[in-house]
DNA sequence: AAAAGACTACGAAGATTTTCGTTGACATTA
DNA sequence: TAATGTCAACGAAAATCTTCGTAGTCTTTT
């Protein structure tokens, strides 16, 4: 049985998701004061989507306490490569140049980054080869 | 004024969008054939999606003739840097290395792709110098 | 133990997206 | 000119997403 590939999470999920691979397994009240920082929601909100979640598979929960506590199913790097995976799939026909150029065109991208850039191209290669 | 943003095209309208960047201005029934290679849909699906893109401001229209021609507002350049920024921002908190390295990521990646990355960037750096 | 607080479950409203069927206008063909 | 074919407009159903209110349970405080 081959790893399935887990449907694409929504907007909101992400945003969700984003606060467990950034907190670890947290529970609702965790992830609806993290995400309250941001933008006003209110608390049933996140449970239904966590229990959405649950549902789905995207997150898995641990009833142990009163206040159950949620884990994403996938580490973070797999959902990202997904997202960019589609992103560069459906918008640039799989051409990994062409999400770079559009990447960097119209944004300021510091020095650092393009060291960063050019040091993970050398790795790549090194890797692959 | 300055040029708004425009809102960003849903995954269907998106697929009409790549129809109309890869033709030009076009008909209902010529994006429809086009899109009729790649999936089964109706032709007045198609057209439904035509008229709310004109409505959302995502296309234009000329009814010159009987068989209208669509042609998009923004150039593609435009929208898919838009699109790839949103993913930006929403994934990778606006860092395109992170991009990076997820986009090549559990993909073959051709030598050939490679030294184009680079050159990218190479470009890149001079242009901003 | 009664009141107040914290939690989950559930239903459902409202928004958005996707997809077509039907209708009526116009054009081409038999 | 009658029949057939093509087109835009429109409404609307179905699916999905987003958001929250209410109800009921368990826990802590008074």
């Amino acid at each position: 049985m081959a790893k399935e590939p887990l449907q694409k999470p929504t907007a909101s999920e992400l945003e969700i998701l984003r606060v467990l691979w950034a907190r670890g397994p947290s529970t609702v009240r965790e992830v609806y004061e993290a995400l309250s920082e941001k933008k006003e929601l209110g608390y049933t909100t996140v449970l239904k989507l966590l229990q959405i979640m649950t549902a789905k598979g995207i997150v898995r929960r641990d009833e142990g306490q009163r206040a159950h506590v949620y884990e994403a199913c996938q580490p973070a790097t797999q959902t990202k490569r997904q997202l960019v995976g589609d992103v560069l799939q459906r918008v640039f026909e799989g051409s990994a140049s062409e999400l770079m150029i559009h990447a960097l065109d119209g944004r300021r991208t510091s020095k650092k980054e393009l060291e960063e850039l050019r040091r993970l191209l050398d790795e790549y290669e090194r890797r692959n080869r």
